[in-house]
DNA sequence: ATCTAACGCGCC
DNA sequence: AAAGGGCGCGTTAGAT
């Protein structure tokens, strides 16, 4: 069903409300009168989802769509090479107009008290809807002068719908299970501890690294750990795990130890616990495309590095299930769409991707997956480049577009991803760098970023337009509350688990459909249907 | 007193 | 000879 766009914008309790070719209207009620127009499913406009949706959450209303201005100028800035500008409604329309751009940084500007910036702090005086409908229709203009308008459509889309379920997500919260959670801390570290105390485990290692080294030492100081090995005649480049295991001495055992468990207590401790969890929920802030590449990033609470032996908390209510959900080797699926390369598309055909590439090779199953990965990092250590070059071979075109995104990178050129997410161009030192003899390094380095780019980008965007599909297909009151690159939770009444599983399937179909249309190219997502995290796989 | 860089390691 | 992409964030130590 074809439906309208309606502008909105919010300005106090009420706001101004626009059905896109209409009148303005003001309305005291705003969520009240979305709420009767959402049954037509609009896509609605607005300024800004972090500032505007989390009251319509508050206020018990969700919505279907939506075109999220800020993040959609941030996708046409990049696109347009115009990295790193402002984003905010007020920006756009500032730019539009010729008038200071509030949030800008310019250059210095001459003055007796050194250094100032000509900053407008604040958008221009105008009327919210009057920015919000002029933003929208240029927006809507550079869209379709992009290149491929359907895929950037597509992905302005997406991005919005990801602003809608970062929202939520945050809203509704990831079920956290605080009393778990203490036992389980109080099982690694001992009972809580007073403010600025270490728990007693912690302190029983850093004092057993300390006598290990005859003489006082912080375990969190990594200077003062080289400095402590050193006096013991042994020589370490850093104190990295991977470093400290190879060397042989008392202090290492209690060391790592407390390297880990100081972590867990300080990232993911009782006080963590008291800012990020309220009510048996966890409620990160999430940041739609805070990653170059596209996917999601987090202002707080760390949702993203969740320790996996935290995931024994992430308990489902009483009579509700976690339906888990992993797109296994979800880059080298993409890659091989991207690249339309038979080969490597018919080995993507199947469950295990690197089996059917082993095979293909006639070598083992970690070579094939390491040639692969290679390939997408750039990496070259150990056997790889015999395996590249077995790659390039047996799969010329997926090698070939990898090398060609290197290649524009180490060229200082732009590269995009499938729908038109569009890399950072260089900085000016790096162009600095690069035109001297020493500049080869960073050629290289900056040609893995954009070879990686591809590929990371768009399998964050197939991330994204298969969870705005499930979103929309999920049974209520089953929601999504856990999104992690290429893995989500949803949570719902333990009945409707298989059906909620069913749809999980289906939309990473549609969603694979979506982007690459008809393909050989399977991206199945691995469910399982739990009441912890941890059971799943 | 406050800011910043480096380190190190958790996740994908 | 070795070498890989992307993040967040707490701590320390040095700079301002």
């Amino acid at each position: 069903m074809r439906v309208g766009r309606v502008e909105v914008a919010a300005e106090g309790a009420g706001g101004s409300i626009t059905a896109v070719g209409g009148e303005t209207r003001w309305v005291d009620d705003l969520v009240g009168v979305m709420r009767e127009l959402e049954g037509e499913r609009p896509r609605w406009v607005w300024g800004d989802g972090r500032e505007f949706y989390p009251g319509v959450l508050k206020a018990d209303l969700r919505v279907s769509r939506c075109h999220d201005l800020f993040l959609t100028e941030g996708l046409l800035l990049a696109a347009e090479g115009r990295f790193g500008e402002p984003r905010s409604v007020g920006a756009a329309y500032a730019r539009l107009h010729g008038l200071p751009v509030p949030g800008e940084r310019a250059g210095p500007v001459a003055g007796d008290q050194g250094t100032l910036f000509e900053t407008a702090s604040e958008a221009p005086p105008v009327p919210a809807a009057e920015m919000v409908a002029e933003v929208h229709a240029d927006q809507l203009r550079r869209i379709a002068a992009r290149e491929d308008p359907a895929r950037f459509g597509l992905l302005v889309a997406a991005e919005s719908a990801g602003g809608l379920i970062a929202a939520e997500m945050s809203h509704d919260g990831m079920p956290w299970r605080r009393d778990a959670h203490d036992a389980l801390l109080t099982e690694l570290l001992g009972p809580r501890p007073a403010h600025g105390m270490r728990p007693a485990r912690l302190q029983h290692l850093a004092d057993e690294v300390s006598a290990a080294f005859g003489r006082q030492v912080n375990p969190d100081s990594p200077q003062q750990i080289v400095k402590a090995f050193k006096t013991a005649g042994v020589t370490v480049p850093s104190t990295r795990s991977h470093v400290l295991k190879q060397v042989e001495h008392p202090a290492v055992a209690p060391l790592l130890a407390y390297k880990e468990l100081a972590r867990l207590f300080s990232f993911h401790g009782w006080v963590w616990a008291d800012q990020w969890v309220h009510g048996d929920r966890f409620r990160p802030e999430y940041v739609v495309g805070g990653v170059v590449s596209g996917r999601w990033a987090t202002s707080g609470g760390g949702a993203l590095q969740i320790p996996k032996i935290m995931r024994r908390v992430v308990v489902a209510d009483e009579g509700w299930s976690l339906v888990v959900a992993d797109a296994a080797q979800l880059e080298p699926r993409v890659l091989a769409a991207m690249a339309g390369d038979r080969g490597l598309a018919h080995a993507a055909g199947e469950i295990d991707l690197y089996s059917a590439l082993a095979q293909s090779f006639g070598g083992a199953r970690d070579d094939a997956k390491l040639a692969m990965l290679s390939a997408m990092y750039g990496g070259t250590s150990g056997d790889a480049s015999k395996l590249l070059a077995l790659m390039r071979e047996r799969f010329p075109r997926a090698y070939g577009f990898v090398e060609a995104a290197a290649k524009a990178g180490e060229d200082g050129k732009l590269v995009r991803s499938w729908l038109g997410r569009t890399s950072p161009p260089p900085s000016d030192s790096w162009r600095e760098l690069v035109s001297t003899p020493e500049g080869t390094r960073a050629a290289r380095d900056r040609g893995r970023f954009t070879r990686n780019f591809v590929v990371q980008a768009t399998a964050a965007e197939w991330a994204l337009a298969m969870m705005a599909v499930l979103r929309t297909r999920l049974p209520a009151p089953a929601h999504l509350v856990f999104f992690q690159h290429d893995e989500i939770i949803v949570h719902c009444p333990a009945p409707l688990g298989p059906e909620v599983a069913a749809v999980v399937h289906d939309a990473a179909v549609e969603a694979t459909h979506l982007l690459f249309g008809s393909t050989p190219v399977r991206i199945p997502m691995e469910t399982a249907i739990v009441s912890c995290y941890a059971d799943a796989k």
